[in-house]
DNA sequence: AGGAGACCGGACAGAAAAGGTCCTGTTGAA
DNA sequence: TTCAACAGGACCTTTTCTGTCCGGTCTCCT
């Protein structure tokens, strides 16, 4: 394989839609995170941590505690939730940091991935969870 | 990290592109390839045996042997190279292999993937070897 | 005040993939 | 015949992925 998002991604995005179909500000807990998405539950609490501390979720500790959006679910990209877990998308290594390689001066094909790069960086920036929860349910 | 072009797939298109700037039908040997791409000459075998047996390129065996490409460079695409040695492309599971997902019959973030993968290939089918090495050396 | 419910944080661990290495065999041109 | 060069497979190390577990802490409810 290789060049495939991570399962931690795919279930952040799951889990943040679903926060996403309610009102806004409405906290789920984990386990009903984790039920209504079929997501391991203490690797899905790994992956919440990491979007609270990226600041795209809140948390509410004690009892009736639970997780929710921190933001507008219109303002809340899958770019903006995948980097949040998985860290900055890079489909080759010199898109993002090219001073690694000491061919990006003068390489076509550095060029090539820096269009690949931004043609995925398009959809995953024109997509938020709004696209993907259209109606939160009352 | 996740979601990015192994190691392998660089050295290909490296490998192939350096190939392509030669006249049609040169045979370079593995340890020119490597020296002149950095490559490590031992992976490099490896990656070199899976161009030939997906049959983008051709190896010559004995004394002056070595690899060349087996078709003129206008024809063979980035993707080609990338999943000769990686194997298929698919930026998410369900891309691909839409059964492996229960949900996938109506999942707006499948629905995304499949944009993102498109746009992609656009990129990776667009650009050939020719692209990548345009004037062959004498 | 005292539970009980729920997140926090870090250590740990098994499985898989990435990234190579090595060795033995086979080929083919000089 | 010799020897340069590829073929193929076994093996290895490191890293990443995909989780699990547990003690600690916080907060609501009674
Ligand atoms: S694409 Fe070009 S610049 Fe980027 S890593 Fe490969 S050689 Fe270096
Ligand atoms: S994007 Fe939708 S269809 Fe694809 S794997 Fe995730 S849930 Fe399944």
């Amino acid at each position: 394989m290789g060049l495939q998002l991570t399962r931690g991604g795919e279930y952040a995005v799951r889990a943040m839609t679903y926060l996403a179909r309610f009102p806004e500000g409405h906290v789920a807990s984990l386990r009903d995170i984790g039920r209504a998405q079929d997501i391991p539950e203490s690797f899905l609490a790994k992956i919440l941590q990491s979007l609270v501390r990226s600041g795209l979720a809140v948390s509410q500790r004690g009892a009736h505690g639970g997780f929710a959006l921190a933001r507008p679910a219109a303002g809340v990209t899958m770019r903006d939730i995948i980097e949040a877990v998985d860290g900055p998308i890079a489909l080759n290594q010199c898109v993002l940091w090219p001073e690694d390689c000491s061919r990006s001066g003068d390489c076509e094909l550095h060029k090539a991935w820096q269009r690949a790069q931004a043609q995925l960086m398009d959809v995953l920036d024109s997509v938020t969870l709004r696209t993907l929860a259209p109606q939160p349910v009352a």
